[in-house]
DNA sequence: GACATATTGTTCGGCGCGCGAACAATATGC
DNA sequence: GCATATTGTTCGCGCGCCGAACAATATGTC
């Protein structure tokens, strides 16, 4: 039941049914690969002899590649299909507080190479360096493939169209053309996305997870609390490129303060720093990147925490509960707002997960409008597999097998 | 980039195309009508060749007809396309907690007569009485016409897929399969939707107004809030059919009980019931039905509230402040996760909106998280429209104008 | 009034593409 | 050697967009 947009809508022409089943081909095959041209005409409801076409064509466009023959019980063995990615690379950035992500991987996500160095805090000097370190990335790990852009998370607000970072307080980027500095040190396309929208992004497009339904709110709690809202299939960016922001909705408008500058916000109840506050007895509304670079300095992190809780540490698990408490008040809100069919959860405090799910459940069912939706399923993604840096090279990898778009 | 889901998709066939085009020609005719073949043509830039057999197709189809000759300064003059709708009936009913509203209307939401009379709150009698009332209702006003359904608008929770009201707390309805018990005694079919987003499909469908970007919510204050959130041109309905419930997203955990079960729910804030009761001091947190019926007896409203604000009572004037101050921190958290094109605002409180403006703005100043963010558009629509009812007669006129679902 | 010009709306051949059926290629079992 | 089963290709058919030609209809101008 969607409304045609009569001021920007693009007709059918004689090319666009084929555009259509060629782009639903080569997604069918990405996600069941090795598969052959009959098994994707079952699939696809559609005659052998179309499929044939379009997998020709695929091949052509050098999307898909012919593999292996198959076994079969009886008659003709069959040809698979598989998509071609391992010669297709993106480089993954992520900048954050303290150090610097850089990733190469191929098109289907997988990890070639990475590096994690000291945050360059100036512009100029971080995009030289980074030019210099993708450059010899490049030519070592991915000789004899194509680079085909360049994807960069930022932790603040920026804006996916122009590339800018309208403001990343953690960094003290404001209005930086992030974007274009980058292309013209590297010479290779970028997209720069925020880091919560960049985790949606990456769970959307590179985990092989059950995202049948498509929609789904990911939710990564660290330093502070990132957001992406992902609606039938499509994430969500908004007017000013900032949706998805549910880590400064209100929990308490005289709450703490937030590093946004509000106060109460769901963020400084249940981020990393709160939770380490609340063990260390410090005042949640006097929080600063002061006590985060104290942190870092003690290298005390919520790991360390959860080490303590799981040691007899009462004082800790109480910090941890606390923090899931509010998580599971804020996962009610995402629910009753966007009633999604999943919720993704990551962050350092899902490694305390069998401490804190009852927790986060009865705060769930505290807050939720229905019973159903108390249910929803929260599902946790392992945090070592850096799915902001996957994100940023989504960003680049996504364009290939996204919908063409019709009416 | 939308992703294409692979286990639920539709391939295009050899007649996807032309049912692309004819739907995007009924939507533009419907939106630009009177309008000819030839400025189709150029609105679509399609050939006339084509337009005219698709202009042919729709008459066949009895969904446009063609009207007067226009005028042209030299040439042949042109021929009118009209999307017919005046003989096209949908009824439309809203059950609220005193009253129950009856419309009869025709697909342009054109309205041809109104019932207004007490709720009656038990069902089988509730049902009996509707079906009588419509019977009437259709010998009468809608006589030479079709009437293709009935659309039912419930405030509280309901599973638009199955028709079944899950919890109506203001009717004391639970679990009751409305659909069915309407449909079997009027012989209509009947769809049923939420109050919030039954107004944001009225806007999106039934109204004139520039929804070109698609993406808005609809926040209507009366004795609740009622929310409803579209986007790119399709309602958000969720996996349980809850989701666009701002009303009960937290301002405070430890503020007033809301008539949810929770506390500190946006709505209990800024609802009328909040609205009136800090004007005669009656404590938030004990805030009931009663009260709510007291309300009803002595017939005073917030409107009358608005009254007396205009003719100098500061306490009037501070009671609706203060709800506006609310009103505008609700509204910069919706900005903040959803980030729309703009925000459609209802209820008696807008017509108070000279007096609120400012003091909506600066709050959402102080929690929007980009500048440009807090200036996003409030568009204030006339509570004597019945917002409810066009959106329960959008529910009937909707799925004939909605985009062919594609890949 | 004849004719040039302009605009709307229709018709027709060309070609892209899904559909179904026939066919070639290839394997197994008896 | 032959029946059977399965994969993958080819081809005629009809639908539908495209461009161009054409018919219909109106207004100026001489």
């Amino acid at each position: 039941m969607r409304k045609i947009n009569t001021t920007n809508f693009s007709i059918a022409t004689r090319t666009t049914a084929r555009d259509i089943n060629r782009r639903i081909a080569l997604n069918v095959i990405r996600e069941r690969q090795p598969i052959s041209r009959a098994d994707l005409a079952r699939h696809m409801k559609m005659t052998r002899g179309v499929v044939s076409v379009l997998v020709q064509e695929l091949i052509v466009q050098e999307l898909i590649y012919e593999g292996a023959t198959g076994e079969a019980a009886r008659g003709r063995k069959p040809t698979f299909l598989h998509v071609r990615t391992k010669d297709r690379l993106a480089i993954a950035v992520d900048i954050r507080f303290t150090k610097t992500y850089l990733m190469l991987c191929d098109f289907s996500g997988r990890q070639l190479g990475i590096e994690i160095y000291d945050t360059v805090f100036s512009v100029p000097d971080f995009t030289k360096d980074l030019a210099r370190r993708v450059k010899k990335m490049l030519k070592g790990l991915g000789a004899g493939a194509v680079c085909e852009g360049i994807g960069v998370v930022v932790p603040g607000m920026v804006d996916q169209r122009t590339g800018r970072v309208l403001n990343a307080p953690a960094l003290g980027w404001r209005g930086v053309d992030i974007r274009s500095k980058i292309a013209a040190a590297t010479d290779l396309p970028v997209h720069v996305e925020n880091s919560g929208r960049a985790c949606a992004l990456a769970q959307l497009w590179l985990e092989k997870a059950e995202t049948a339904g498509q929609s789904f709110v990911y939710v990564s709690v660290s330093d502070g609390v990132g957001t992406g809202i992902v609606m039938n299939g499509e994430l969500i960016r908004g007017r000013d490129h900032i949706a998805g922001e549910f880590g400064h909705m209100p929990i308490d408008l005289d709450g703490p303060r937030c590093m946004c500058g509000a106060n109460g916000c769901w963020e400084a109840y249940t981020s990393n720093l709160a939770t380490l506050a609340r063990y260390f007895g410090w005042n949640l509304s006097q929080l600063s990147p002061k006590h985060m670079k104290e942190m870092e300095k003690n290298s005390f992190t919520v790991l360390d925490l959860i080490s303590r809780a799981r040691t007899g540490d009462a004082k800790a698990l109480s910090a941890i509960r606390a923090s899931g408490r509010f998580l599971g008040l804020g996962l009610a809100t995402i629910v009753n707002i966007i009633n999604p069919d999943a919720i993704y959860l990551a962050g350092e405090i899902t490694n305390a997960w069998d401490l804190i799910e009852e927790t986060v459940r009865s705060a769930m069912v505290e807050r939720a409008l229905t019973e159903a939706a108390s249910r929803t399923p929260l599902r946790i993604t392992p945090a070592q597999e850096y799915p902001r840096l996957r994100g940023a090279a989504a960003l680049i990898a996504a364009p290939t097998f996204a919908a063409p778009r019709v009416a």
